[in-house]
DNA sequence: TTGACAACATACCGGGTAGTATGTTCCCTG
DNA sequence: CAGGGAACATACTACCCGGTATGTTGTCAA
């Protein structure tokens, strides 16, 4: 009996499609867990259609069919929300990078995997990654009470050890191949600033648009190497343009 | 008389610092001219640091020690007042770039050139910068009333003519250099991903930080000149290097 | 001198919104 | 088959903030 719980489609949370109104049945918990999942994807959208200031508890309550009683059940406050949003973000990032870390290729194929994992998630979770960026900018300036700036800067942390991630990998990479960088910190905010560029332009075209995502993500990755003064092999490139 | 015009610091523009009270006696053009501009500096801080919805007016008024009808004096609603600061953003931009590419340089140097300007004003002007960015941001989602939409817009295309400014250069130099670019948009927009990077993490250490900003203008140059599979010679590094 | 106007400050209004307090409806356990 | 609690919805409040209406002061032109 526990498996009237729905196979919610993305599609799903858009504006005014009321909730499956018998939903929520089975196990409470997994049924809090879905409800938790679908507010996240909701915020989510709705703070990058926006952004934080401008989104309203109800906004988002109402691209859900809901109420704001239904977000303030899961979350204490808005800024929760938000952190919540966050850290799935990074979760997202973290899952699609951090298993290309342990690839056991040459650190030049590594580095490119690893950039190739970061950029196609980055355009497929858009949302989430422009909620991202608006948690940095935030932890940059004013972000009111004590509490609230030491769970940000907790977070940022994430964030920081998942770019460590990629200065470790860039610079392993540059090491291998014979040469140095001047200025390594510079270096690896320049390629990270190449393959998260997509967060401000780009949005999918249509329905399964991961083979353009693909193909945009091999043009940035190709241009943050040679940035370092790298190259990707040849057989490396082909290989990536089968999957389009 | 019309010159107890005071020589405003721009560290002057702090919270709570009155405004000399016998101030703006002189031409009330100027003095209105003063005030304005007074403002736009102030607004840019404080949306940088706040962002344009979570700043009020009053906050800005503040800054400036001075009171909401001041500034509803000098601008109609604050989004006026954000276009304004937008379009002073874009002001400097051109100013400092637009010279460059009238240039008789080789094209190659030409756009070193204009980079170097980019990214130098970039990081001396942080705040309208960052204004800028939120300006785009906006424009990609819901600017809410049809005539926002359209200054917006207005303000937008100015953006893109001076994305066009590189475009073009980029171009010049790339096919002077017998090369060829498989996909120029998607170049242009990494090499300004670049350039533009410094907004996100950037803040000037001291006064006089224009010797630490060139030297990571060159560094981020380099950087994204060699990611169109360029190089910038090295009498031409060194000619910079001078300047620091 | 006067009165018109620029350049503000002060006072106030109304809509929107975060957060709360209180129902209401199921489910699941004992 | 109670009744406790999870998972919401409804109703309400208090505050913030954009915008306006109005007052005040100095200046300049006639």
């Amino acid at each position: 009996m526990a498996i009237d719980a729905r196979e919610d489609t993305p599609a799903d949370a858009q504006q005014g499609v009321k909730l499956n109104e018998t939903a929520n049945r089975g196990s409470p918990r997994l049924a809090a867990r879905q409800s938790r999942d679908q507010i996240l994807e909701a915020a989510a959208e709705c703070f990058k259609e926006n952004g934080f200031a401008a989104t309203s508890i109800d906004d988002v309550a109402y691209s859900l069919g809901a109420t704001k009683g239904m977000i303030y059940h899961h979350f204490r406050s808005k800024i929760d929300l938000f952190f919540a949003v966050y850290q799935r973000g990074m979760e997202i990032n973290f899952e699609a990078t951090e298993p290309e870390t342990h690839s056991h290729a040459k650190p030049l194929e590594r580095l490119a995997r690893m950039s190739m994992a970061h950029s196609v998630a980055l355009m497929a979770h858009q949302p989430f990654q422009r909620v991202l960026a608006q948690g940095v900018a935030m932890h940059q300036t004013g972000s009111t009470t004590a509490a609230q700036r030491d769970t940000l800067s907790t977070l940022i942390k994430t964030r920081d050890t998942y770019e460590e991630l990629f200065r470790t990998a860039i610079e392993a990479a540059v090491a291998d191949s014979g040469t140095e960088l001047t200025n390594p910190s510079l270096a690896s905010k320049s390629f990270l600033a190449v393959l998260n560029s997509t967060v401000f332009w780009y949005s999918p075209r249509r329905r399964n648009a991961t083979a353009e995502q693909i193909s945009i993500a091999l043009d940035l990755v190709n241009y943050a190497l040679r940035g370092l003064g790298l190259h990707l092999p040849e057989d490396a490139i082909d290989d990536w343009k089968k999957h389009l």
